[in-house]
DNA sequence: CTGCTTGCAAAAAGTTTGCAAGGCA
DNA sequence: TGCCTTGCAAACTTTTTGCAAGCAG
């Protein structure tokens, strides 16, 4: 009944596929964990409601993506993880030390993006980039 | 007889490890190859010498990390590529649509890496960094 | 009804690990 | 000789795929 559900079926239709309660649950389940593995949707999907296949998971994040309703990123050397795309476009900054996940937005790149446009013909996908590195003074949980 | 080889033999003792030929065979691998996978390395290997078992190409490609003699990065979202740290840092340029790679100097990112520094107290490794986006005019291979 | 979707199970891809034999220093 | 390294095989994690049954439109 929310605006979500509507625009997802209609999403769906556009690409001649069909609103199913697995793809209502595992975009919704997205939206709630903020970034997620596949595993950690599939987790989440179970908690609130009956049991969906593991492959239905991973079908449906990629359906999900194609649609532009979500997007991945690469926050470990591990599992990819999956975000809502309802906030404006973004990029992620990940210490090494602590775990700390930060979200930047675009303009921080501006004058990168521009450069790498002109010199070397290269439009960089913002929303797919993940910068590693460490705090300066980080809590220390980890490593 | 080489630079390298002295180089090798040296870091590794001083952390009380030792030269084997097959750690000498992998680093010579990633070198001639460039950008790798565990997988390309271990063929490269094999075609220039005796056979070497994968999970010695993991564990060295895991030592020589640490010694500082390769890095790795994630050119897709896949395996890990593995380099020689021979030449200066640099980041890498990835289009989704040829599978084009570019190594970009650190340069190109100093606004960036000055403004992340100060305004969220975050090093970023610039080694590791790897931009996903499109060529503006791309041979279009794949994709 | 039509054919897109799902669940299931098996396969694939990538990586890790235990252990005994081997070899560098 | 000491113990770091390797090979081998098996286990593991994550993701993909074929196929028949199920269900949305």
């Amino acid at each position: 009944m929310s605006h979500e559900h509507v625009d997802l079926r209609s999403r769906l239709r556009d690409s001649g596929l069909r609103l199913t309660p697995q793809r209502e649950l595992i975009l919704a389940a997205v939206d709630r964990l903020g970034h997620a593995t596949p595993d950690e949707v599939l987790a989440e999907v179970r908690q609130h409601s009956s049991a969906v296949n593991a492959s239905t998971v991973y079908r449906t994040l990629e359906v999900l993506e194609e649609l532009g309703l979500v997007r991945h990123a690469h926050l470990s050397d591990r599992a990819p993880t999956y975000h809502s795309v309802t906030d404006h476009e973004h990029f992620h900054l990940v210490c090494r030390n602590c775990g700390r996940i930060v979200s930047v937005g675009p303009d921080m790149l501006q004058p990168v993006t521009d450069r790498l446009r002109d010199e070397q013909a290269f439009v960089v996908d913002v929303g797919h980039l993940t910068v590693f590195g460490t705090c300066v003074e980080c809590p220390g949980e980890q490593a």
